[in-house]
DNA sequence: ATCAACAATTGATCTGAATCACTGTTTGTG
DNA sequence: CACAAACAGTGATTCAGATCAATTGTTGAT
């Protein structure tokens, strides 16, 4: 049952993602589908559901292992499934006509993807890292809801934190320059980051690309580049290895950031 | 029990609406608290249930008549109702400290303002026309909630639109220059507006002031008056009011804000 | 270990939008 | 109705960030 191609699955998409598993061992995976045993199992919609309950999930579930650099979901696609990141990290981008492209979020362990109202994805999504996702057809979804009213309740909780989240970046690109939208961005990272809490000089981890970032940022790669100097040279953050920074003075940091997100 | 101040209301906050209110006369105002006879009674939350039930609706909630220019939220502040825009129009902004302020989106009837996960306000909501607002308090709309699953699966509905609609408005910020931005400003309007559909040369209502729509479009005053200027000479639009434009070649249009909202 | 392909950095230059300055036009108010 | 205050439009100038160009890492494939 695991891994098998379900009837209402994109075959095509998926075969793309299998092909390029190098890294993730196939056991691996088939364990990852026990929910009870997963690492996201107290993040993300899961945690809205005792242990008892998650057989229902586990039934319609199916986990995936994927390599770097591969889609899950593509933007303006057939919305037939949504998806829980249970390890790695993916980027969420958007794309013109013309092929510029705006990174509207990462996601990692415990996010939900592809949530969305209308009958196709709003945002193509591809993993930036090895990753491993879950995937929920809808409908086995619309059912656990209906059957748990819990987990709808968990839903509206997670979007709405997404849309907060959303309304901090249109806040960011509308108003702020970019010393202030990289200042915004590492201490949003240093927040979200466990096992900081407290630290007066966290270090960040930068899974990301700085291309990646940039894109993130509505900033193009040599403006980034420039700007980490900037921010080296005035003491206000160190750079421990290529995706590792360590901030020197937050407060300073978020006095510069205008002190949100 | 109308306009009575109930105890988990911000007293202050209301006091200030209730003093600006000029134009609208009570009595108007004290039907709009029959949801049966309400105008937004097929949009927005309300839609999801049926008649019979909305007695539930009317016992929990308040309508107010509000005079343009007024907040009904505050970012930061205690987030203990939520509200539903019945009439007019507001605009919801956030602001750094420095009193640059981005605006996040537009509300009219049927929209929902206020609805965030965590205990606080994430923007503010002020009214740019007169307008009628309808406060539910958190607690009896949980109760509601919790009575009817429709209700809440309505809620992550138009959160989920909301969500796609500050995605649209992240790529616009963060991809688009100034003529694209207006472009897609325009058709997203033309396409929100009833009545427009099929028109190959529809008439969009620009409600807000240009102050507002450059800062919902990440733009200052003075780029927003040239670039109109720009469309206008080369016969994309046509002003036919003040606050009315006409959409002349709005394929022209589409191609030119990249083909996307 | 070698090399091709790609990512990151740095410098020089350009440009779209911001800023500044001023004028015309509404709007609301006593 | 007059008049202040706020809004809208236009021109001149500046500047932050984009673009262009070249070099230097990094990575991963063979």
């Amino acid at each position: 049952m695991l891994f098998s191609v379900a009837p209402n699955e994109d075959a095509g998409a998926w075969r793309a993602m299998t092909t390029g598993v190098a890294a993730g061992p196939l056991p691996a995976a088939r364990k990852e589908t026990f929910c009870s045993s997963c690492q996201a199992r107290a993040k993300g919609m899961c945690a809205a559901l005792a242990e008892a309950e998650l057989s229902g999930l586990s039934a319609i579930s199916r986990s995936r292992v994927l390599a770097s650099g591969l889609p899950v979901i593509r933007e303006g696609e057939h919305a037939d499934a949504v998806y829980t990141v249970t390890s790695g990290m993916l980027k969420l981008f958007k794309m013109l006509p013309d092929g510029r492209q705006q990174i509207t979020g990462f996601a990692s362990a415990g996010d939900m993807i592809g949530l969305s109202y209308g009958d196709s994805f709003a945002y193509t999504a591809e993993t930036i890292t090895a990753a491993t996702v879950c995937r929920f057809p809808r409908n086995g979804l619309s059912t656990m809801m209906a059957r748990h009213p819990h987990l709808q309740g968990r839903l509206l909780a997670m979007t709405s934190i997404e849309l907060t989240a959303a309304q901090d970046q249109i806040l960011l690109l509308g108003c702020k320059n970019a010393a202030e939208r990289i200042g915004s961005f590492l201490l949003a990272l240093a927040r979200r980051a466990e096992g900081t809490a407290g630290d007066p000089q966290p270090t960040v981890f930068l899974p990301m690309q700085k291309t990646d970032m940039s894109a993130y940022l509505g900033l193009r790669p040599e403006t980034l580049s420039r700007q980490f100097r900037k921010l080296e040279d005035a003491g206000l953050i160190e750079r421990v290895a290529a995706d590792r920074i360590r901030l020197l003075d937050p407060d300073a940091l978020s006095d510069m950031a205008g002190r949100v997100a």
